[in-house]
RNA sequence: GUGGCCGUAGCUCAAUCGGUUAGAGCACCAGGUUGUGGUCCUGGGGGUUGGGGGUUCAAGUCCCCUCGGUCACCCCA
């Protein structure tokens, strides 16, 4: 038996465990002072929910699904990505939730490649969605919403990079003459890229091969081809990015991957990641996807939202040399000795537990030696000690492991002490 | 999915030209110390050298396949 997880997913032991449970608290914390909501979705769906909204020439659908059939027949797909699932399960619902419909999600998505750092096949993603509104202030507040996480860990040195890919009214005219000109100057494409950009065209803008590259910066612009309304919304969300005082580097050959997407697109592109690997520095991405509710057969209903990759924003806490964020330890550890002592620990035990404390002891009876090992390894502050002494005179003995100093207390003042902190 | 590099103890690594019983540090366990952890001393357990096949008198070492890791590409989180 191999007891290795699966190539491309990963064990979550302490401390990587702490860590990830802790960004999800401070995630979801923020999330409610922005007003989102916790939602769920099935971690998988039906096969044709992502082949219809995603987009058939995305690498999403032609080679990183984790799609099977089940025992039924269906054909069903491990979630690769959250938004379509969000706006699906908001269609069947909408009549019962409010509008607009402001959610968020901490779940994990699969995708099949190749893992490399940063990349894993399962991963984890804390998403927001706002479904309903079309406004310019909601992609605004999307991306306040990920730069206050980041910068709550002390991130600092990363880039937002918006842009506007624009319509329905737009878009395809911009798209034909995307295709004019890549095809007259198809010659200056390296091969690999030559026969791709007729599926896609809006791709080679953000393809990092030189060629690429320096036919990108000579592309007709979708920025200046935007139609009015396109470029009034484009405008105001700039404006509500400096209101807010965030810095954004309008990048015109941004785009996105997914069909569904539309207007504004952004990415926050980590340039500590950058640095160590030239790996995958995007920390998170997002965009507004006003076309992915018709895609899905419903009504006209914008959205907007993101979704950020958590193992990439630790390795980026990483990378800045910042302090992961930690899931609060243990503050007590219980030692008991002799019978009456462990009598009075188990009582103790469970009061501090009822207090609110977080506190452990040993199962069984174990000498005092091993047990003060134990509350080292677990991380406690502090170990309590009942011993027949102790147990005798109705005191505790109050042991600080950092340092040994100890002290003994009345037993009734241990549990206010440990709560307060300041034992 | 394509390509490069790499797989030796839980971790980091060593092992001469292919040569005898694959070693060390850290970690772990026990004892030194029957009421004091984290330090120190002593001892101990721990290996199908990722797996399979091949070449050879002999393979950790050379060859092939496979699995895994890693990096790049594609693309994304």
């Amino acid at each position: 038996m191999d007891l290795a997880p699966p190539r491309g997913t990963q064990d979550l032991l302490p401390p990587l465990g702490g860590r990830m449970r802790a960004l999800y608290d401070r995630a979801a914390e923020l999330a409610r002072r922005y007003g989102y909501r916790y939602v769920e979705t099935p971690g998988f769906e039906h096969t044709e929910l992502f082949s219809a909204t995603s987009g058939r020439t995305s690498d999403i659908v032609t080679k990183e699904m984790y799609t099977f059939e089940d025992r039924g027949g269906r054909r069903l797909t491990l979630r690769p990505e959250g938004t379509a699932p969000v706006v699906r399960a908001y269609l069947q619902r909408m009549h019962d939730l409010p509008s607009p419909f402001k959610a968020y999600s901490l779940t994990r998505m699969y995708r099949y490649g190749r893992p490399q750092s940063g990349r894993y096949r399962e991963h984890r993603q804390f998403g927001i969605e706002v479904v309903g509104a079309g406004e310019p202030g909601a992609d605004v507040e999307a991306i306040v919403v990920g730069d206050a996480l980041l910068r709550s860990l002390g991130l600092e040195r990363y880039e937002i990079q918006v842009n506007s890919i624009g319509d329905e009214v737009c878009r395809p005219a911009y798209r034909e003459e995307l295709l004019a000109f890549l095809r007259a100057n198809r010659d200056r494409m390296g091969d690999e890229h030559r026969d791709r950009f007729e599926d896609n065209p809006l791709r080679v803008l953000d393809c990092k091969d030189d060629a690429c590259r320096a036919l990108a910066a000579e592309a007709p612009r979708i920025t200046e081809r935007l139609c009015a309304p396109c470029r009034e919304h484009f405008e105001a969300v700039l404006a509500g990015l400096e209101e807010e005082g965030l810095k954004a580097v309008v990048t015109p050959t941004l785009v996105r991957g997914l069909d569904y997407y539309t207007r504004t697109a952004f990415e926050f592109v980590s340039h500590a990641l950058a640095s160590r690997t030239q790996a995958q520095a995007t920390l998170f991405g997002g965009g507004r996807y006003d076309g992915l509710a018709e895609a899905l057969g419903g009504p006209h209903v914008p959205g907007v939202g993101f979704g950020m990759g958590l193992e990439r924003v630790l390795l980026a806490v990483e990378d800045e040399g910042l302090v992961p964020p930690e899931e609060p330890g243990l503050v007590a550890f219980v030692v008991g000795l002799g019978e009456a002592g462990r009598a009075k620990s188990r009582d103790l035990l469970r009061l501090l537990r009822a207090g609110g404390v977080p506190a452990d002891a040993a199962f069984g009876e174990r000498p005092l030696k091993a047990q003060l090992r134990m509350a080292d390894r677990a991380g406690a502050r502090y170990a309590a000690i009942v011993g027949e002494e102790e147990a005798a005179s109705g005191t505790v003995a109050l042991r600080r492991l950092a340092d040994g100093v100890q002290e003994t207390v009345p037993e009734a003042t241990v549990v206010d002490r440990l709560r307060a902190g300041d034992a």
